[in-house]
DNA sequence: CGTCCGATTGACCATTTGGTCAAAAACCAA
DNA sequence: TTGGTTTTTGACCAAATGGTCAATCGGACG
């Protein structure tokens, strides 16, 4: 029937434990390498049952794209304008890595998404996401202009820390194939990435 | 029949079409997303005809995959020990961005592969390239150690090249969404990066 | 020209996969 | 208990897909 709306507390729970089964499978196998079966291995349900509750295997998915924009921009829309400049982007870095670390799916999904070139975010990308990012870096741009830190570009600022901090969650295998086992990469991220933009925003 | 070696020129061109359609079509949609179908299609050959030069579609990305490992990893074997540290690693740094400028989607297959947990390099990685990377990592380690470098972590501080560096190619579209057009990512992106590793590693 | 071997393909096959549907089961209010 | 509603599922379908194969084509060489 396609549910819109969860009435029920069992629609509730359903619906929850299959967007979370699809999180695990879309994010280790992307769109299409997942399938409904695997889904609903994953969810302890049926593969009709799935579709009792979403119309289809996109809309899974693009609920899950969706939920995802919300999480992941939120630490850049607490980037204050009034607040110190290097302890804000500092606390930035800082919420981002914690993202990957906590969510390493969703970054994983997310970058499947974009490496394919984006074909279900390409609108949210070009409006939402530039309309936040062209805001923020204008206040980036006006602490620089102060002197109050480095002169750097703050889009590409902005886009070092995602590549930096997204790169422990996405590629997640390779560090730990290179590290080997007994080291734990995120938490040494957190001083090395800290060390690198105190050094590289210090003014 | 799977050739193994070429022997006539045909063998050699036809090979070489596939390949390169091949990596079209499985860096935009994965090795699941892609089909023989769209492969052959991009090579101007029937699918059967793809299957008279590879025994299967595994083996096609396979031979990407081998491929893509040496290219990847020359600019880090040219990293000289007796060279001038902060002159060795810039440069490191620009030749792996030459690499995502010139040869994104080699980029976006190996960022698909690993994102989806590396099952088919798995031990390329914990291997070869953990050899390499150990070795140019006490290398650095040296160079911290006599002060010619600043005190950084070899192995973040490589990892943070390969994040910045492939993120210009694999997250193309999201970069230029936010950019919007009429602005050069990769081209601005040398002069960020260039900045950014000078003062990282400034001793 | 004719022959032989590498190259090409149309037709076909088995499996996988997203999705449907009618019927059964579970649930719940009266 | 009963009647209606929600939830679940076994059986099924059409399309897509990786791969096979016998037959045909084509060019180089004698």
């Amino acid at each position: 029937m396609g549910l819109q709306q969860p009435r029920t507390r069992i629609q509730q729970k359903n619906r929850e434990t299959i967007l979370d089964a699809a999180l695990e499978v879309f994010a280790q196998h992307g769109f299409r390498g997942a399938t409904l079966d695997m889904i609903a291995a994953q969810a302890g349900l049926s593969k009709p049952n799935l579709l009792y509750y979403f119309p289809s295997k996109e809309a899974i998915h693009v609920t899950l794209l969706s939920q995802l924009m919300d999480t992941w921009l939120d630490p850049l829309r607490d980037l204050d304008a009034d607040g110190d400049p290097i302890a804000e982007l500092r606390a930035y870095v800082r919420r981002k890595l914690e993202l990957s670390r906590d969510y390493p799916r969703q970054s994983r999904l997310f970058a499947n998404e974009i490496v394919q070139g984006a074909p279900r975010m390409q609108t949210a990308l070009a409006t939402d996401l530039k309309a936040l990012v062209d805001e923020k870096s204008a206040i980036i741009a006006g602490w620089s202009k102060a002197g109050r830190i480095a002169d750097v570009d703050p889009h590409h600022l902005i886009f070092s820390i995602w590549a930096l901090t997204q790169h422990y969650a996405d590629f997640d295998v390779q560090i730990r194939a290179v590290l080997g086992p007994a080291r734990d990469p995120l938490a040494e991220a957190e001083g090395f990435l800290d060390t690198l933009f105190a050094r590289l925003l210090a003014p």
